[in-house]
DNA sequence: GACTCATTCAAGAGAATACTTGAATGATGG
DNA sequence: CCATCATTCAAGTATTCTCTTGAATGAGTC
């Protein structure tokens, strides 16, 4: 890919960073494998792409240094190569948030409208767990939860919300957290458990981010 | 570009933004953006695109907010529109050092092969102007160092340096930066400088760092 | 060593992108 | 208001990208 003046192969090679970046389907794919290693069987049924498909996306991601894999058994194991990619898609969607009109509108209207309530920062919800003052709620599938979550959480996948309300008190505050900013997840919980009389609040982006602060981190599937 | 869920069309747009800097034509026109606005013509000639291709490119930057443009008289004016496009730029190509083999080739080969001197941090640089104890050079064109340059800097464009070395004391240290970090220039100017029998090390990085940081910026012809 | 399974490769159709050319636009200056 | 200049638009071609399909690979299992 590169040509000319070694400077503007230093650019091209930059741009295919860029390019890996690009595509929706690899940013999905790089939110995926941020919540933990997985195969690509894995990767792919949960992104909705075919397996050749996600194959090739993930064989771009490695080939410019977004993504590594290895092999395990039959399977061979993705994960994120580099902490920084998360930061570079955090610019992205920095700039997109400011400056391009259609990504504002569809937060307004498809996520704000679930909870606008301001997100707990993860510091303060540090502090809240470590007081015991609310409870956790990781409403992400079972499988990311094992690979990683708060510690404390309870792991109630979105779909099971409705149907395990008895687990959770109505006196203590809930904050729900998800895989990431805008991540759809913690708005929809959020917006359900208060129409179920629950205080709930959201936790600022996700489970990546908490880990990538170095936070601590639990294990398994389940935190109790 | 967006279809889907909501989520999905959040990353499509994400998607678009890295889309913008994922093609090398469009990373060197950012960075000449990034020394200070300029007319469309003058950044095609810079860059050696034509003028409609540059156009363009510019015109997809500014459609997803990496740039920003406004009428001057009959010209055009375009500039960076969000500082954080830095930001994204440089983790990109953080990611691109660390882990695509070829760029760290290439920067061993063509870069470090004329200068592998450790660079000058801006805070040290900052310290060493107020002490007058280096001559800063700016080695970028007549232009850009109009646009804005470091305070005392001297401006000679590399394609001058050696008609002017007259005008560099060979008692006092020596720092050269331009245009940004791996950009050529400063590399070739320490090379040919020290071969002259200079004392000379470049600053980390390039200008427009050095004014993202809020660091005091001289702006004119001449800084004499 | 044949079989199974997860992943990758290879080839091809369709869509999107990049760049060129020449014409259109829109502000300015006579 | 006509001419000029910088930029943008429109159309066309070549290239690249995306996704699908079906076969190939390569590690484990029987």
């Amino acid at each position: 890919m590169p040509k000319h003046s070694s400077k503007k192969e230093l650019f091209a090679w930059t741009a295919e960073v860029g390019r890996c970046l690009g595509h929706a389907h690899r940013l999905e794919l790089i939110e995926c494998l941020a919540q933990g290693p997985r195969p690509v069987e894995n990767l792919a049924a949960f992104t909705g792409q075919s397996i050749a498909n996600a194959s090739q996306h993930l064989q771009l991601l490695r080939r410019f240094g977004c993504v590594a894999s290895e092999r395990r058994g039959k399977q061979i194991i993705y994960r994120l190569a580099d902490e920084r990619v998360l930061h570079a898609i955090a610019a992205l969607r920095a700039i997109a948030e400011t400056n391009v009109a259609e990504f504002r509108d569809l937060v307004r209207k498809d996520f704000l409208s679930l909870d606008d309530k301001e997100a707990v920062s993860r510091v303060e919800l540090s502090r809240l767990i470590k007081e015991s003052a609310v409870i956790v709620v990781d409403v992400r599938s079972n499988e990311e939860f094992a690979a990683g979550h708060l510690p404390g959480a309870l792991n109630i996948p979105i779909a099971e919300l409705e149907r395990r309300l008895s687990e959770l008190p109505k006196r203590k505050e809930i904050v729900a957290y998800c895989r990431g900013p805008y991540c759809i997840l913690s708005f929809e919980a959020a917006s359900r458990l208060r129409a179920h009389g629950y205080r709930v609040r959201r936790m600022q982006d996700g489970f990546p981010e908490w880990k990538a602060e170095g936070r601590k981190v639990a294990e398994g599937t389940s935190a109790h």
